[in-house]
DNA sequence: CTACAAAACTAACAATTGTTAGTTTATTTT
DNA sequence: AAAATAAACTAACAATTGTTAGTTTTGTAG
């Protein structure tokens, strides 16, 4: 049956991101992936086709959201901190959504092999736009007229490990944490 | 001879470090290693112990470095802004002089064995004296009342992950990069 | 020049890796 | 109930892992 195949296939998936936050793709094994799952490891075999693919889907998935996420926000017709925020607000999301999955797109992507190249590009398609966010509202005065390197730097560092973070705090609802986050990040904490 | 000795395992840590930032410590086989100093796995064993020992001495050895920072910087008689600067200069600075070693503490440490308690001790520690700081500076008003935790967690992200960009900027001063990291940090970057 | 120690080598080990083949058990469809 | 499909199993594979043993080469001190 289609669907129940399906939801197990995702269980493993699931279950797979979250082995891969802890110890990190290359230190963990099928064993350890089938017996978190709870069957052998031959039997995994069913269900997904390598622990290649496992990771690759896992990033890539999440790598096209993300690309397609900030080109509706550049296209969009509003200022630069909207902008801003509104990248926030879709890191907080996707992360929300699936942090596991975050935390192999952070560390892992180098041990992608046939999707690494694109995974590259689509990482790179996501830099140039977020940055031309911030060279736009450079120009247009509304940003200080800091280093963009750093400031792209600190924004991104502190946005791309959101995973390690959010599920911890699941009280914080997400409009509080989008709220904060773009305090702390755009207008700092000195008084 | 001593001194050749010492520089002969120190070339192996530092190659074994960039390794390890490339692919994570358990992607890098004792025969990747070897080759990368250009000899054979088991000649490794003439100078180093295990592949553990490697990662242990690594990571200690600057983790302790920070929890000492850390101590000095919290005991002097000096405002928030100054102590903040001070943290964040010494994380450029340790950065700076190991940042492949610095990628190894950041993603490898749970692959520490006999060391991983110790380990934990010494960032628990150190997160508390950054705490400690950051509630200082609430308190005194001279930081804005913003959610501690963001603010903790926005600002060592940025500085934990410094390794994966100092390398890039050499150009870029020492100072000038204290100074652009503290402003974009502290004061944010909306006129 | 000899002797000794440091540092390289080859060969091999036991364990573990991802994956496949073939088979049995469960579950669903007819 | 029979047939078909899905999903588990056992057993095994070839390759790779960290490490050890034993040997040879290299370099230095007396």
């Amino acid at each position: 049956m289609k669907t129940n195949t399906l939801s197990r296939k995702q269980e493993i998936y699931r279950i797979a991101a979250k082995l891969f936050k802890e110890k990190g793709y290359s230190a963990v094994t099928m064993r350890d992936l089938a017996a978190a799952v709870g069957i052998k490891a031959a039997s995994l075999y069913n269900h997904i086709s390598s622990k290649q693919q496992i990771l690759s889907e896992t990033i890539i998935d999440i790598a096209e959201q993300f690309t397609e996420g900030i080109e509706m926000i550049t296209i969009q017709d509003s200022d630069t901190i909207t902008k801003l925020k509104a990248v926030i607000s879709q890191h907080i999301t996707l992360t929300a959504n699936n942090p596991y999955g975050m935390a192999a797109l952070n560390n892992d992507w180098m041990h992608l092999e046939g999707k690494l190249d694109y995974y590259l590009a689509l990482r790179s398609k996501y830099e140039k736009k977020f940055e031309k966010i911030v060279q736009d509202g450079k120009m247009s005065g509304e940003l200080k007229d800091v280093n963009t390197e750093i400031l792209l730097y600190s924004i991104l560092t502190t946005l791309r490990n959101l995973y390690l973070w959010i599920p911890k705090k699941a009280d914080l609802k997400k409009d509080e944490l989008i709220e904060g986050l773009s305090v702390t990040l755009l207008q700092g904490v000195v008084k």
